[in-house]
Parts: structure tokens; sequence; C-alpha cells
DNA sequence: CAAACGTATAGATATTCGTCTATATGTGTA
DNA sequence: TACACATATAGACGAATATCTATACGTTTG
């Protein structure tokens, strides 16, 4: 699949977008990602979360630790920023790069 | 449901993500949009690309104008621009915004 | 006014996909 | 080596949704 197709439709669930704020700016085992979306009022099972790793994985979303038994994962913001790059440039062409609302532009 | 979520789903379909390719930069009316989504192999019937449009339409991500019995389409790239600059914002905010990788940058 | 045209809506259907339970795989520990 | 722990995979199931056909609605035209 398209490289941003792929990346729309992992960020088009409430859960994988949730797990993926978490990811962002911290390293998560499988296990205390539940907890922590648990704390978010996501409650889902351990596989549940496993199953969208692997969706974030093959997305190349999300950099992947390996420490004895557990796995910790990441956000990769380098991939998000190529994709939100290459959705300006398919997307809003017309706008220019300087004029992107960083901060504060909540709608 | 939120901003960003909304924008993430419209996106993740094949169907709608050509439309806004095509969208991106020439009015369309609906009749015009089915054939041209043909001509990219996306063989579709007349009132799935309208629903296809209200969807983006509720998620702010076409500005409508109407003449006559047509209706015309164009995609708001002030959305676009907007979305991304949150994307960036939330999910790659160690990523200073000049970096942003905005021509060929495929991968 | 009637007919044709362009678009939107309604309802039905099939497929996709998010979730679960059960279990397999891999790793540390007593 | 046996067991506990952490994660991944498999299969089943229900909900979401992309699509279709049929039709309604609005506009132009003869």
């Amino acid at each position: 699949m398209e490289n941003l197709l792929a990346f729309a439709r992992v960020l088009s669930d409430e859960t994988r977008y949730q797990m993926m704020l978490l990811l962002c700016c911290t390293e998560f085992s499988v296990t205390d990602l539940v907890k922590a979306l648990e704390g978010r009022g996501i409650t889902v099972s351990q596989p549940t979360v496993s199953h969208h790793l692997a969706e974030l994985r093959d997305a190349n979303l999300v950099i992947v630790r390996k420490a004895g038994r557990q796995t910790f994962y990441i956000l990769n913001q380098e991939q998000v920023t190529v994709c939100c790059g290459q959705l300006m440039t398919k997307f809003a062409p017309l706008i220019s790069v300087d004029q992107i609302p960083v901060r504060g532009s909540e709608n």
C-alpha cells in the first residue's frame, strides 16, 4: 500500500491514535502501554495492543528495542515528519512551508 | 470526533485519497470527478462519489460552489495545512519545523 | 408544465477491521 | 530443567463502512 495511505490508516483508529500520543516522546513496554491506555480510558487487551503495535511497525512508525523478555516501543518522529511533508506536497502545494501553523492552531 | 482523527479517517480510503489528489488544485463537478476517477482506475458510481464528498465536506476538507444544477468541489488546502501542523505538534514535537522535507522525500 | 439533467439520500449488502480468548514463542529464574 | 513472565500469533466474532441500486430533490430547458 502506498506510504501515505498506510500512515493515514494507522492514524485513523482511536486506540492507535492514543498509543501514538503516548509513544511520541516516551518509550513503553507492551504491558506498560496497556496500563497507560487504561489510564486514558482506553481499555484493551494485551494482544490487541500487540496487534496495533505490529501495524505501527509495518508503517515504520515505531522504533523497537528488545531487552530481555520485554520489547520497548517509541514513536518514529522522523517518519511522521516525512509523511507530513509528503501530505503538504501532495495536498497543499500552493501553501508555502513557512506558513505551517505549528502551535495554537486547534479547531 | 476529534479533528485529526477525522482527517486521518478521510485520508485512509483509497477512493477518497485519489479524489483529494484530483481536487487538490482543480475544481470538479461530481460527474466529472466520477470520470476522472475512472481514468485513474477507480471505478465507482456517482452516489458513491457523492457520499465521499459529503465526508470531505464534514471534515471541512473541500470548498463547495453551486452553479445551476452542478456542484463544484475543490480541496481546502488550508485545512490540510492546519492538520499537518497539528500532526507535527502532536507526533513530532522534537523535530523543528524548518526541517520538514517538503519535496523529493518519497519512500 | 413536462421532461431531462445533476446531485443527494435511503436502504441493502458484503467486506474490512478492531477486538476478544486461547495459545504459541521466547526469555529470565529458582 | 521446570516454571513464571512478556510478547506475539491464530482464529472467531461483531461492528463499522464502502459500495451498490433505486429514488428523491432541485434546476434548467423546450
